[in-house]
DNA sequence: GTGACGTGCAACCGATCGTTGCAGAAAGAG
DNA sequence: CTCTTTCTGCAACGATCGGTTGCACGTCAC
């Protein structure tokens, strides 16, 4: 049994750029495409639409301001997408320890 | 500070395809191309790329059985995405909890 | 008003994910 | 042994994505 996961959601913090660049809204409280463009390794424009991206899925919210468009993460959906990370990894964890404690039981068995 | 996250390995676990292929090779111990594409949305070509892919970064391993090529998770290695995906989680649930407590405080210096 | 700054739009390039088509090796039926 | 089936790999192609450059347009400052 899979684990139901947003693949939009899921792919959109799939982009190392990406989650870099939810780590500097997250720790700078908010920035633009030339202020997060400047702490990459990429040019503004691709910081703009990867900024697209993560406003489509919700991730994060523009607000104008002047000739700015700052943008700031949405916690609450970002809290989403992190109980979708743990979800996987505790499906996958509880597999894995499955398959160890059915190893050892055989293992057991064996050496009977 | 952000984690340390080996980018070829989040972003092969990153592919939802790859994410159901792992999934089922899981639950049924080991899989071919032709036996994962029965079972998945796209063909037995596209299957046997995303496998060159998983086992590029060590996260299958293939065992030739006649004419049929077997494909086996590595559970170690698995494990240490599972880790990754703990880590970049518990990372921004981290800044989460902090935003949350200096809102809370914020909130309180201002009722008072 | 002029110049500087921030933004958006369009064209282009390379990699990735998907497809179809075809050729070759191994197993089974006759 | 031959023929057919099955599993595989390789090649070409199209769509989408992440990145770039170049340019045009608003907005702030002097």
């Amino acid at each position: 049994m899979s684990v139901a996961v947003d693949d939009d959601l899921w792919s959109a913090i799939g982009d190392p750029t990406r989650r870099r660049m939810l780590d500097l809204l997250l720790t700078d409280g908010a920035g633009t495409a030339t202020t997060l463009s400047d702490s990459l390794p990429v040019t503004r424009q691709a910081v703009a639409k990867h900024l697209a991206v993560l406003d489509r899925v919700g991730l994060v919210h523009v607000s104008p301001a002047g000739r700015e468009r700052r943008y700031r993460v949405d916690e609450a959906q970002l809290a989403r997408a992190v109980a979708q990370l743990a979800d996987v990894g505790a499906a996958w964890d509880a597999r894995l320890q499955r398959i160890k404690r059915i190893a050892e039981a055989i293992e057991r068995s064996q050496k009977k």
